[in-house]
DNA sequence: CTCTCCCT
């Protein structure tokens, strides 16, 4: 089918060239269905500064990269793999003809690392580069500094399908952007009125009746998961029996996708509901109504544990318009967006750069490689995070493969493997020790997707079994089997292993997973079948039925994170004395504050798992007070011996030290005391073993040790513990550890004859006097005795003469005789 | 309600 009017990219050429031919970098916007990818390379392949040399082609996808370079190699008239090929993984159509060569995002980085002047190379162009993956993003780092330091004539044009041009061009110098109109057919959008709340499978399945009434034509609906579309699909079938419905998501079987993706063979109407697999890598034939839920589900990286969570969110404005535009390819269509116009305006404009939230190590290592020590030194448009950095660079030293930043000759060897350095590690060291073929079966299944159902548990040796079973069998077919195998006879040959189908020991695939993944380790817990503990510290758990409950050590493959409990996904059991030789002992000496003793423990551990304790008689001395400190320190200071005296003692000093700052009296207060308890007590502690030995310790002796000799008198002048009153008696102060004012609390008759008040601190800080009645029961609290006796006691006398008559109430206090005895008998 | 998608 031939297009009338011209494509509109067309109208770009004059313009790029000239671009070119001043300037290194050039920026081209345009939107999906301009025919860039195919028009733009045959285009720029005659520019004089080409001089013959090649252009290369990045693709984001294989099934993209072929498709385009099918199509140019049409447009010429020649097969493909004369002027025009392509190289993806598992597969290379090139020949010495080849000019154009269409490459997927990882063999670029590869080409570059054995050739970094990328030598025979004129032009990179980065294609569908508003995708913004990691591998991209790289690429263009590596590219550009190459442009600057190795090869100046070296040209790129990156392509784009969103508006951000210009943002673009500033953070690469200024280059030039070009942009082009889309040529597609009009589609109309509709919003609801409301955002409706409530689980998606419903409020979808109401919106497709919807369509089916309003629209004709075959339907494409965008939901975020399988869960949404198989309950949406349960809906919508009970509702429309005489519509043909079809499911699209990656995990189903290939031709359950084949069969989503052509029109129905009895004619009847057709809706598809599909993850955002139909957003850019699958088109779907005869599509006139797009229906888009609003969500999707990404993976987000945590760096903090090293694994990534599932979370389903807001889409983006570009996924929206991308979806909206699966409705425009054949003639004029209609979008229902499930959300409402005010929502419309708060929808970001696009996803976070995949570097942003990606695992960081496979990227790192290739730095390394590269020979750039700090990732910051490369010219970036995103610069990788650094917390994920910082993870990355703990994954890639414990597996040996850099050190202090370097490459070591280990991560080179590493690199040879084109996978996660983490299966690249697993591959060889099962190399070493003859287990190369399983290694390589593996691996494989690790990096494909899962070719067993969930119900199948999560047991990775299942997964070996069914990939030999079938292997032996010599089937056919195009599942997920087949990926595996194709990916491991890559393995076997880089290892040059044969091909082996006897069935493995069941732990051998344990500790294999444990190359890859040694701080998922993980260890059952104690009176549980289900919940584990990983080496790095998190808990996770087993689904429900899971074979594997129970086995008490796993290792674990993959997982995701969850918000408090991780959930396994793939792992196998593990035989722990395979990991000896990473094993660590180590001396723990512990407060027990259940017992409330001094534990000592000689431990034996992988990484944050104990795998065998035992009591140690010994108690190492050295570290011994430092744990005493920490227990007083969790428990309090009440597991000393405090006594009225000694908190009374705590009280003096304290208002001391805030009565008289100039003196610099010690922090004695329960926090000061707390914090210095290394060196105030740390030398009375050698007897401790437990609990109660605290309460052995001569605490008002080792309080003194905390003032120095000189204030041990000043103690005794200013805070006495004690003031004599006119009877003649020592009366005990009642002082306060925030500096208040003391409480002296005395028989009022004690005190006749007395005017002042007394005062402690050098006269300074005047008691507040609780008089008592002779029955010790409060009668007056005051701190100016003269204005009592002048115009209190008159009126208390009254009463307490009735009250207590044998005992002296004279009219004249201050003359009186004081006394704690009755009247004297009168002659 | 246990898992979107892609790549060496």
């Amino acid at each position: 089918m031939s297009l009338p009017e011209p494509l509109p990219i067309f109208d770009l050429i004059p313009d790029l060239k000239a671009d070119f031919a001043a300037a290194g970098t050039v920026i081209v916007e345009a939107p999906p269905g301009a025919g860039k990818s195919t028009v733009l390379p045959l285009e720029l392949l005659h520019e004089s500064w080409l001089e013959g040399q090649k252009i290369v082609m990045l693709q984001p996808r294989r099934l993209a990269a072929k498709a385009v370079a099918a199509r140019m190699s049409e447009v010429l008239g020649e097969k493909v793999g004369e002027t025009v090929g392509y190289r993806v993984r598992f597969d290379t159509q090139v020949s010495s003809k080849t000019r154009i060569e269409v490459v997927t995002e990882g063999i670029l980085t590869r080409i570059l690392q054995n050739d970094p002047e990328l030598s025979g190379v004129g032009l990179v162009i980065f294609d569908e580069f508003h995708e913004r993956s990691l591998q991209a993003d790289l690429s263009l780092a590596l590219c550009r500094e190459v442009q600057q330091v190795l090869r100046e004539d070296l040209r790129l044009l990156i392509m784009s399908a969103t508006l951000d041009g210009a943002a673009l061009s500033r953070l690469l110098d200024d280059a030039p952007v070009r942009t082009s109109l889309g040529r597609s057919y009009p589609i109309e959008v509709r919003y609801l009125p409301r955002d409706l709340e409530g689980p998606l499978p419903a409020l979808t399945a109401g919106v497709v009746s919807r369509a089916l009434e309003e629209e004709a034509g075959d339907v494409l609906v965008f939901l975020p998961g399988s869960w949404e579309i198989q309950r949406t699909l349960a809906l919508l079938s009970e509702r429309h029996p005489q519509i043909s419905l079809h499911a699209l998501y990656g995990e189903l079987p290939q031709a359950a996708q084949q069969a989503a993706l052509l029109p129905d063979p009895a004619g009847r109407r057709k809706v598809v509901l599909a993850t955002t697999i139909a957003e850019t890598s699958l088109t779907i034939v005869g599509i006139r109504v797009v229906i888009d839920s609003g969500y999707t589900r990404i993976a987000r990286f945590d760096p903090r544990s090293g694994l990534s969570r599932l979370e389903t969110v807001r889409i983006t404005l570009d996924a929206a318009n991308q979806r909206a535009g699966r409705a425009g390819r054949l003639g004029p269509g209609v979008c229902y967006r499930m959300w409402s116009s005010n929502t419309q305006n708060q929808l970001l404009s696009s996803r976070l750069p995949e570097i942003q939230e990606a695992d960081l190590a496979p990227l790192l290592l290739d730095l390394a490689q590269w020979g750039v020590k700090n990732p910051a030194d490369l010219c970036w448009l995103t610069p990788p995070p650094q917390a994920a950095l910082k993870q990355a660079k703990e994954v890639l030293e414990n597996l040996g493969a850099v050190a202090e930043g370097n490459i070591t000759p280990r991560g080179k060897a590493l690199l040879k493997y084109p996978t996660h350095p983490r299966l690249a590690h697993l591959l060889l060291e099962a190399e070493s020790v003859g287990l190369g073929a399983l290694a390589a079966d593996v691996a494989a299944l690790l990096e494909e997707r899962d070719p067993l159902t969930r119900e199948a548990g999560s047991d990775v040796f299942l997964r070996v079994e069914a990939l030999r079973h079938w292997r032996s069998r010599k089937s056919g077919g195009e599942g997920a089997l087949k990926r595996i195998e194709r990916l491991a006879l890559q393995w076997r040959r880089l290892l040059k292993v044969p091909e082996e189908n006897r069935m493995p020991r069941h732990e051998q695939v344990g500790l294999l997973l444990a190359w890859a993944y040694p701080e998922r380790v993980a260890k059952l817990r104690e009176g549980d079948h289900l919940r584990y503990r990983l080496a790095q510290g998190k808990g996770v758990k087993l689904k429900d039925h899971d074979p594997l409950q129970g086995e008490p050590w796993l290792a674990v493959a993959h997982l995701d994170s969850g918000t408090d409990e991780g959930r396994i996904h793939l792992a196998s059991p593990l035989n722990i004395q395979d990991l000896t030789a990473d094993f660590r002992t180590q001396d723990v000496l512990q407060w027990d504050s259940r017992t409330g003793t001094l534990v000592a423990r000689r431990e034996i551990r992988y990484l944050e798992l104990v795998i065998e304790s035992t009591r140690l008689q010994d108690i190492p001395e050295d570290q011994k007070v430092q744990v005493l400190c920490q227990a007083l320190r969790s428990e309090g200071l009440h597991l000393l011996h405090w006594t009225e005296d000694t908190r009374q003692w705590q009280a003096r000093v304290e208002s001391l030290r805030l009565w008289r700052p100039e003196e610099e009296w010690p922090d004695v207060s329960d926090q000061g005391l707390l914090d210095t308890l290394e060196s105030w007590l740390g030398g009375f502690l050698q007897g401790v073993r437990k609990r109660e030995d605290f309460q052995k310790l001569d605490l008002p002796n080792i309080l003194l040790g905390l003032l120095p000799w000189e204030k041990l008198q000043l103690l005794e002048d200013f805070a006495p513990k004690s003031l004599e009153v006119p009877s003649g008696f020592k009366i005990k102060v009642q002082y306060f550890a925030d500096g208040s004012t003391p409480v002296l609390a005395v028989k009022l008759q004690e005190m006749f004859g007395l005017l002042d008040t007394p005062a402690v601190n050098a006269g300074r800080n005047r008691v507040l006097l609780h008089l008592l009645s002779p029955a010790r029961r409060p009668v007056q609290v005051t701190q100016d005795l003269r204005s009592f006796w002048q115009n209190t006691y008159p009126e208390v006398r009254k009463e307490l003469r009735i009250r207590y008559p044998k005992h002296p109430w004279p009219e004249d206090p201050w003359t009186a005789t004081a006394t704690r005895s009755v009247k004297r008998r009168e002659h």
